[in-house]
DNA sequence: TTTAGCACTCTGTTGGTTAGAGTGCTAAGC
DNA sequence: GCTTAGCACTCTAACCAACAGAGTGCTAAA
């Protein structure tokens, strides 16, 4: 669907115009703010034009024009450029609040939270998933009793803990023996097969160690956490400052759909295959039955995996320039800081 | 302040059904479902003596009447009786989702999500605030190079970790020792005393030792969390189903109120001196300036210490009786849970 | 192909009218 | 003296009509 030239830039100048100010476009405002060299008369042709396309629409006869879902979408892909500007937005932002400081929960908020008041609008961030056993160090702790803390470092470096308790008592000396055991172990086999392998080798006399091993097994289930709880979800209350969403009901519609953590999961994972950055407008996305909405979504690293999303949620009508650039901006930090975190006590301070 | 029986009567049937309805009570209509054995005529004259009063108003002169914030303050302190019903309603959700499983991130958000369906308004959960350095067990494990990681038992047994990372190398061993030697000091000292001893004792020598106590004493704070971190709201979006929220400005407002969570926790904070369950009815918080709303608050315990509030929020029109039940039935669950923790691995499973 | 002009349509606001709800007051009844 | 019936009064909410303003679509001319 290639548009000509002058009306690629008019449908780009509607647009501009609609997100900037929030209301219809006339063909004589479109006439005096920009320098086509048109009459409203003209302009008003090829905004008809455009419309029988089914670039922009008609909230009514005599209102002015508004960009369709599929409007955006050309917009998006072809009218778009971020390159030019990211250098320069990295210098305005690189004195922003620093992320880090507490637990990964923090950071995750954090980058919500940054991610909200950069753009404007609601900032999401999906933790990072951990592929499931994928742990570079496994130790144990007797605390107290039969009580033992057990201690995960996943592959990005990320520490998690659960306490468990065992029937019978266990000293430390045989913790340590038995988590230098199960480092080597891990190395070539997953949790799983460790546990099977221990369950057919050692006798009921051992009968410790195969229960510290499904508590272990158990707990590595555990710190990957609830699905639920992966989501953070930052400046929910300022999206609703947009008069879009100025309707009580929609405005309902949009905070429901903000708590259901397991939805906004699904749908941040969606891009998850794709590069680089990905837009979804209205309703081009599956799971999130909101109209009048879209969502910027990138993703974030660490060790060079991609182990996370991270986004904005705000409605159709959003400045994409900036949100895929404040969304590009913080994967990137995002993904630094993991990565600093990851290499600390390995190359020093 | 004491009204006669037959007003206080009145008074509370007003308001029973205003809670109810939601819209303003005519004479007309207490005398339909009323039997006070009155006309409309007189209980006109008795509403208009308690409108004199202060205990209920006016919208406008045609309208039925409207309680007062004062108003809902004698309903609640005098006519609200819960303990009747605690044992019916505990039986009533004694079969309801169970909390707890994951860390405790997880249980008082679950905790806060509890109180939310229960009462159908807003839950406010305070994470537990341990008394600053009141340690139980202080482990130290030595990951790789020269990162350690901290392990922090609390007083109320919940396990917290700090990865931290050391100048130099040291053994296992040594922070074993470390470890135990902690153990011994905390038992009489605070950690601050501790550190300050370490200090003057050890020489140039044990450099490293000094480090790893004051990484500790900085942990013990990042521990403890940002004051921001600790408070957990759940349905956020329900509150909102409710008619007075029908204004977007509301709305608004009162999400806002939610996303500060400072204030939230003030907020909380100030009924922990109190005994029991606490009420502020509308404009009687100092903090909270969202009209029209109230808060029910009551606190929960760890091995017998209050260690944390929690609470519903609602309009002032709200369901007092049951959110009352319902914040007294989650603080003796919650509680429940936490010692469950606490003892567990002492007095076996 | 562009443009000026104009009729047409739709929205949002304003003002006026009306029905209904509920009170306050007065005067009569127990 | 308390209660009640009756009625006038007030305020709201809904409806309607009128109207100004915005912006289009179309036609005809440049």
């Amino acid at each position: 669907m290639a548009l000509g030239e002058r009306n690629e830039k008019i449908l780009q100048a509607v647009i501009d115009s609609y997100i900037l100010s929030g209301i219809p476009v006339a063909s004589s405002v479109l006439c005096q703010r920009y320098d086509f060299g048109l009459s409203s008369a003209t302009l008003r042709n090829i905004m008809a034009e455009l419309e029988e396309m089914g670039f922009l629409t008609h909230p009514h006869t005599s209102a002015g024009r508004v960009p369709t879902d599929k409007g955006y979408r050309y917009y998006i892909d072809t009218l778009v450029s971020v390159e030019d500007e990211a250098e320069e937005f990295e210098d305005r932002f690189s004195a922003a609040p620093r992320l880090g400081g507490g637990d990964l929960h923090a950071l995750m908020e954090d980058a919500s939270r940054f991610l909200a008041a950069l753009s404007r609008n609601a900032g999401v961030v999906v933790a990072p998933a951990e592929p499931e056993g994928s742990y570079r160090h496994i130790e144990f702790v007797r605390l107290r009793g039969r009580q033992v803390l057990i201690i995960f470092v996943t592959a990005s470096g990320l520490v998690q803990n659960k306490l468990i308790d065992l029937d019978e008592s266990i000293d430390q000396q045989a913790l340590n023996t038995f988590s230098r055991f199960l480092d080597e172990e891990l190395e070539s086999h997953s949790l799983s097969d460790i546990r099977k392998r221990l369950q057919e080798k050692l006798g009921e006399e051992k009968r410790v160690f195969i229960q510290l091993m499904d508590e272990t097994y158990q707990a590595s289930h555990d710190v990957h956490g609830r699905d639920a709880e992966k989501v953070f979800v930052g400046g929910a209350a300022q999206v609703l400052d947009h008069p879009e969403f100025a309707n009580v009901e929609k405005m309902k519609t949009l905070l429901r759909a903000f708590e259901d953590k397991y939805k906004l999961l699904k749908l941040l994972d969606m891009s998850i295959a794709a590069e680089g950055i990905k837009v979804f407008v209205g309703s081009e996305n599956p799971y999130f039955e909101m109209q009048g909405c879209s969502l910027v979504v990138g993703k974030y690293r660490a060790a060079g995996n991609v182990v996370g999303t991270l986004g904005v949620i705000g409605p159709t009508r959003m400045q994409y320039r900036q949100a895929i650039q404040v969304v590009d901006y913080t994967s990137r930090l995002l993904s630094r800081i993991l990565d600093e975190r990851l290499h600390r006590g390995i190359e020093g301070k």
